[in-house]
This record gives structure tokens, sequence and C-alpha cells, in this order.
RNA sequence: GCCCCGGUAGCUCAGCAGGAUAGAGCAACUGCCUUCUAAGCAGUAGGUCACACGUUCGAAUCGUGUCCGGGGUACCA
């Protein structure tokens, strides 16, 4: 907010000097010794000018005195035009943030739709740890477009027709076969998982030993239990979708085949080896890449396209793809053949995040997928609360590795970061509490020109900062940038808490300045633990 | 080989649309609860921001190259 007026007043200025010139930018000062904001507006222009930067820049000081009532200037070494902020302009953002409670920092709204797909993993087996950062990732990602005005489809799509879902059902028979004392070969590759052993017994019980491998129930029954434990588990982890999206659907609505005719007729695909390849190559791929297996079968990316192709004819204004990094060299293709389309795909956002490492003893835990020695999901679950579980998977960035300490997460002291953020706010829920117990209610007309302290000013300055932060956070649809925001908030508070006593019925006007304070730092952290899924509690 | 991510304090990581003295948590050490919640605060110690060269008034941040770790490179998804 304030960094746009700053802007406009450096561009008019640049207008009034009938300076064509635009290579200037405005960064927030971690040092406040040179005010709360610089420019590097006359260190660049220097050499268009052909005089010393700091000179310059001392020139539209002297120019500017009194120009602004928000901020005043000056210059610095080696040339830099510092911006000092009114305390008085900071006043006005408290009460803007008081007024307007939890739509602080909200823009204008917009009826722009948007759809995220996440988690995506097929029902073969349980949610590892690695699907637990995916399914928060993109659950808060979701939140994020849904505080900035999108209306969010949270979309799951799973393949319930390919080799994966065949292999599952051939190893669930051949679980019931042995558990019928017959002697079948384990299929190669198979899912070999204790869940299918329970799924195999329970087919046992409702229909008895005279099943046939080709009975439908083996797939059916299969998936159908496998898929509503998983979203047993993303309920638990309060991750809820909207839709959910079978592969199966574009084989028998003929979309795969349309785009299979497309593709030949247009000359983007042609026949070797009896399969079918799509032309990549001809777009700055290193090789072909194949669409239908000599077999017949479609790979995965011939499905995908169409998947796509059907969420980009929904008509949103903006689609969000969360993969895990092993799908990093896997989307190109699609995005090829949305465009082979005439698709639109300059609205298609997509999120990589790196792997899950889990950490137990100061040990790591190796999971291999197939092999069922991964930590499920729902073992996490078990053993903590789902705030714990969502503030550390985005505890990191979405592509840096992520080390899942179990042991810290465990832990129930002042060791656990995840308690930062709620702590500040139970504790201001608490003081208020107990400010209107030992001080009643009554309303004092305030400018807030009582909060002057370098912590009260400090915390307002953060507080103030939160709509240029959730812009930036709305942009990169990177979660943690809104935690590390949260840090910010709540270490101002914490410090500020520390040092300014807020309850003093000898001065009721500090008094009540400073609750307000308090109050709007609890909003922003209920806006903020909001849109992170995170509880915020009234007392810990 | 080629492509993508990463390499910042003892450990795990922020910071990276270039900006002034590089931050946090954990671990270590020292203080602070008869006063609004100590799941907190204050302080000490800890760094050639992997390395080299380059661009720039200015580089952890941008470029090139090298080294190390992870992922991908399938007629698996």
């Amino acid at each position: 907010m304030i960094q746009h007026h700053i802007n406009t007043f450096i561009a008019n200025y640049l207008i009034e000097k009938k300076l064509d010139f635009d290579d200037w930018t405005v960064s927030q000062n971690t040092k406040k010794d040179f005010g709360e904001f610089s420019s590097n507006l006359a260190l660049k222009l220097a050499k268009h000018l052909k005089k010393s930067p700091l000179e310059i820049a001392e020139n539209i000081v002297k120019e500017s005195a009194g120009i602004s009532e928000i901020f005043t200037l000056s210059a610095s070494a080696p040339g830099f035009i510092n911006f000092h902020i009114s305390n008085q302009y900071y006043y006005t953002v408290l009460k803007k943030i008081l007024k307007e409670g939890e739509n602080f920092g909200k823009k204008r709204t917009h009826n722009k739709k948007a759809n995220v797909e996440f988690v995506s993993s097929n029902p073969t087996g349980p949610l590892t740890v690695g699907h637990g950062r995916q399914a928060i990732l993109g659950d808060i990602i979701s939140n994020i477009l849904t505080w900035d005005g999108y209306s969010v489809t949270r979309e799951y799509y799973y393949n319930d027709a390919g080799k994966q879902m065949r292999v599952l059902a051939e190893s669930c028979y051949a679980k019931y076969a042995a558990l019928c004392g017959e002697n079948v070969s384990f299929p190669e590759n198979g899912y070999v998982g204790s869940y299918i052993d329970k799924i195999a017994q329970k087919i046992l019980d409702l229909k008895g030993a005279s099943l046939k491998p080709e009975d439908k129930i083996f797939r059916e029954f299969t998936e159908n239990e496998i898929f509503t434990d998983i979203q047993n588990t993303l309920n638990r982890i309060g991750v809820k979708f909207d839709v959910f999206s079978k592969e199966g659907q574009f084989y028998s609505n003929g979309s795969i085949d349309k785009i299979l005719e497309f593709f030949a007729k247009n000359n983007l695909s042609y026949v070797k080896d009896g399969a079918v390849w799509f032309k990549t190559s001809h777009y700055g791929k290193e090789e072909d890449k194949v669409l239908v297996k000599s077999t017949g079968e479609p790979t995965y990316r011939l499905p995908d396209i169409a998947y796509h192709a059907d969420k980009v004819d929904r008509g949103f204004d903006l689609i969000v793809d969360v993969f895990g990094a092993d799908h990093i060299d896997t989307y190109p293709d699609v995005i090829l053949g949305l465009e082979c389309l005439n698709k639109k795909t300059d609205h298609i956002k997509v999120i990589i995040h790196q792997f899950v490492t889990l950490k137990k003893g100061g040990e790591i835990v190796k999971m291999s997928t197939r092999k069922a020695n991964f930590v499920t999901l729902d073992e996490l679950v078990d053993d903590l609360s789902p705030d714990i579980i969502r503030y550390f998977f985005i505890m990191r960035g979405a592509n840096s590795h992520l080390d899942f300490d179990l042991d810290l997460a465990k832990d129930d002291s002042e060791k656990n970061p995840a308690y930062y953020l709620q702590y500040a706010h139970a504790r201001i829920s608490n003081l208020l509490k107990r400010y209107s117990q030992e001080m009643g209610d009554n309303k004092v007309d305030t400018n807030y020109e009582n909060l002057k302290s370098q912590d009260e000013l400090n915390l307002l300055k953060i507080l103030s900062d939160f709509p240029d932060r959730m812009n930036d956070i709305v942009s990169s649809l990177e979660p943690r940038r809104l935690a590390t925001y949260l840090e910010e908030v709540a270490a101002a508070y914490h410090k500020f808490y520390g040092n300014q006593k807020v309850i003093n019925p000898a001065d009721i006007k500090t008094s009540t300045d400073r609750k307000d304070l308090c109050r709007a730092a609890q909003i922003i952290l209920k806006i903020g633990l909001s849109i992170l899924g995170i509880s915020c509690p009234e007392r810990m």
C-alpha cells in the first residue's frame, strides 16, 4: 500500500523532469536507520545524467521537501533516497485493520474461478507422508486463492482404468487365492502391503471362496476400499475435495479417440513398431514420446492430455497443478499436447514440490514405494494433531527438500516451532479477556499517538505490511511465505508483549491504544492462520 | 550424457523480480516469572552464503563453468 505511494511519487518526479527512465526499484529496509523504504533511483540515474548519484539523490530530496504528508526524504551514500514513513500513516492503517477486520487487505472482489488439482494419487495403497505434503500444499494454495476472491474447485484426479489398477486387482486376487489355500503366482511388481491382505480377507468373508480371477470385485471392491481410506485420511487433516475425476471417463466418452484422430490427421503423431508416437521432437524435445503402447494401452500422457483439455474446457481462469518432483519431466508433454489441440495453456500454473524424508530418532526413515515399508500419512495423524502436521509440511518452501522431524513434531514443549504462532494468538485472547475484566469496555477516542516505542511501531509496521505480503503470496502461491510472515508478526508481538504492559488503569489512553494494537495483531494472525488451516486457540 | 531442484551458523532451513551491518528454530552458554500466559523475552557464542570467473556503483541473490546431494531422463504413473 505504502509502496504504491512511493512508486507514484517517483514516477511523477520523472514525468515532471521529462525523464523517460524506468530502471529503478523501491525496496524495504531491514535496518531502519535509513527509513522504512529506499530507492536506487539516483544510483541508476547517475550514468544517464552523468552526475554523481549522491548529488542527484540530494537534489531530489531538496526539491521534494514537504511534498508528501506520508513520508519525508533523506539521501545517503552511495546515493540512496530514503523514505521515512510518518507514524501518522501507520496509525491510519491501524484504524483500517480494526474497521475492516478479517476483510483487511482484500482487494476488490472479482468473479474468477480457479481449479486446484492435487494429491491425485491412484488408489493402489494408503497415502504416504509424501502425499501429505502435497495435500497440505494444495489445500493451502486453494485457501490463498479463495482469500484472493477466486471461487476454487479442489480436484482429485485418479487412474481407475490403467495398468496399475489391473496389477492391484491381480495382487488382491493372488492374496485371496492364497487365503483359499490355492497356489497362484503373485503378479510381477504386485502390491504386497498388508492392506491388500485385509481387503482379500474381506472379500473372502463377503463372497466366499469360489471367485474367479476375472471377477470384477477384485478391482472394484479393492479400489473402493482403498479410496475410502484415502478420503478418511485426508479428512483427518482437514483436506476435502470438491471434485473427483476418474481417468476412465475419457475412454468412455470418446475424448481419447478424438485426440488420437486429431493428432493423426494433423500430422502430430505416427505409428512405429506397433505404437503411436507423439512428435514431441518437432517441438524442441529430445525424442518422441509414446502415446499408445504396442499392446494397445495408452500411456499416462494420453489420458492426462484429455483430462487437462477437459479442465481447460470447463472455463477456469486459473488452473493449478500440484505435483511431486517425480513429475518434473512429464507435465511439459501434457502442456505441449494441449497446445497442439489449440487449447489455452497460459493460465495453467504447475507447482512442483520436492520430496519428504521422515526423521525419527535423528535418523532418516527410508521409504520405498511398493515394498510396503513406507510410513503412512494415517500413522502420522495418529500421533500428531492436524495443526502440527499442517505447519510442519509448509515449514519449508516447496522447492526445498523437507525433513519431517517426527521427534520435534511430537515434542509438546516450547521447542516445537508450530506453537509459536498459536501462542501469540492465545496470549492476545487472554489479554483481551483480562482487559475487559479490569478496564471495562468503555470507548475512548484515540489517534493512537501513544504508540511510539520501537516495539509498538515495529509491530504496527509489520501488520501494515500484510496486504503487500499477501499480494506476493497470491502471485507466488508459496504458502511458506505466509508462515514466514506470521512468524514475523508473532515475534514482533511477543517482543512488544514482553516490554510493554497493556493493562494500566492509571493511563487509560495508552492502555486503549495498546489494546487496539493487540486486537489488530490478533486479526492478522487469525486471517493468516485460517488460510494455513491452523486453529486459533483462545488459550494454551 | 542431458534436463529440473537444492548446497547459507554444529543441525534443519528462511532470505534470492540485485541494495547498505546475511536471519530464525533446534543444539551450547548467561540472565528474566509475588506484575496482562515463561509454549515467552533479553543476551553470548557460532558464517570465506559449495568453489571459480564474469556482469554491476553494489552479488547469498543475475550469467557461465566446476564440485557435491536429490529427482527425472521408460511402450511405469
